[in-house]
DNA sequence: GCATTTATTATACACTTGTATAGACATATG
DNA sequence: CATATGTCTATACAAGTGTATAATAAATGC
């Protein structure tokens, strides 16, 4: 499945022609990048300006409609962007886990080690969850359902490796990815400290889970 | 614990002297039910304005200032106003809860009724988690704590009723509030079909968590 | 009745926002 | 070279924002 954006027609058609025209002195990577270095603690997607993002990438604000419709597209160009790359560096850590090893804990400290990297990706897709035009909202939903399949992928090949069952696979791969989440956006703001903790109690949460799961899983058959 | 707003200063010394000059036509209750009007799916009480509100309120925009300090202070009031309401609300029914309804269902069909009732105290507290200012935020989070503090003393009541022990009773309570808030917010956008799927999958998850709590709280002793 | 106190309003200011229009500039094609 | 074409900027406008200041209206205390 295609999830990173798709080549614009335009582009595609400049492919075949070759460019005419002035040269883009700004791309459209450029008007991400200046939009991501506003974001922060205090300030989410949803509350960035056209006119600001422009002043941030040093063009004018009209330059912007050349590279997005809307202020809308560029932040559903963000989530995308922030949800694939964590896809990636989870997916990549994930491969490295084995029966020592279980999966909760290294994605745990993978997502704690992403929450305090100065990327930026997992806060901002943390934030942005429930405000916003539904066009946002849908592709932050749809980068959640991504690493809920990914998750449920990586449980069943685990589980069965250890000699487990698990009951529903989808439904614990949903909790355990709607209760990280959640859990991660609470510890975004805490001190290290307080960090570490809310790290345990979310290990802790996963691990009932996966109990309650596998005991389904027995009784039920 | 008094978490419903205090008496500003003002207000109590008019008790005493009695009030002078001119009646407030407006109270500031009336303002906080004009702010509530214009909510709805597609806006965020981080998204209002002062001048909007006022006139919603068929105030001038100075006279808002009489009564709040900021559209935050506005904010932040609206927020405790759904939080004390939904938890009386879910205190109630709890209290109804015997040996045969499980504090799980009860809560769960508190919850959906509530969800797409028009007073919209959910609706609220469900989408304004993780935006806006730091006073804004941590009035959310406080009413979450709240909300956890009363569930886990229903479950403890409950669990020892029904003869099981449950491992950390906090933790518990925290899982299932963050993932009860978290799935509500997603059934909210959705169709009456979707949202009885999305209530069943919910279900599910707190089994498989109070499940794994129970399975943990025996192998330890 | 008169003065005081307070809530409210009207007006105004400086600022930001999104975007429409028109022209300047740089490049590739004829 | 000239011309077409796409990119960018300058200017401008209407709308909206938060808030400062001064004036008005209503209630109280004497």
């Amino acid at each position: 499945m295609n999830d990173t954006t798709a080549l614009p027609a335009p582009a595609a058609e400049r492919l075949v022609r070759g460019p005419q025209g002035r040269r883009a002195v700004i791309s459209r990577d450029e008007l991400i990048a200046a939009a991501m270095s506003l974001l922060g603690p205090t300030r989410s997607v949803s509350t960035l300006s056209l006119r600001e993002v422009a002043r941030a990438a040093g063009i004018a604000p009209n330059s912007f409609y050349r590279h997005f419709k809307d202020i809308d597209e560029l932040a559903i160009a963000l989530i995308e962007l922030a949800g694939s790359s964590l896809r990636r560096i989870f997916s990549e850590a994930r491969q490295r886990v084995s029966r020592e090893r279980s999966v909760v804990r290294t994605s745990l400290e993978v997502f704690m080690e992403q929450l305090n990297s100065e990327a930026g990706y997992l806060d901002l897709l943390l934030r942005e969850g429930k405000v916003g035009s539904d066009a946002f909202k849908q592709a932050v939903e749809k980068q959640l359902v991504f690493f809920e399949d990914e998750l449920m992928n990586d449980l069943l090949r685990l589980e069965a490796l250890n000699g487990h069952k698990l009951h529903r696979a989808d439904v614990v791969a949903r909790a355990i990815t709607r209760l990280v989440f959640v859990m991660g956006a609470s510890a975004a703001s805490q001190s290290a400290q307080a960090q570490v903790d809310t790290l345990e109690q979310t290990a802790l949460m996963l691990k009932m889970i996966l109990m309650g799961a596998r005991t389904l899983a027995v009784t039920e058959s």
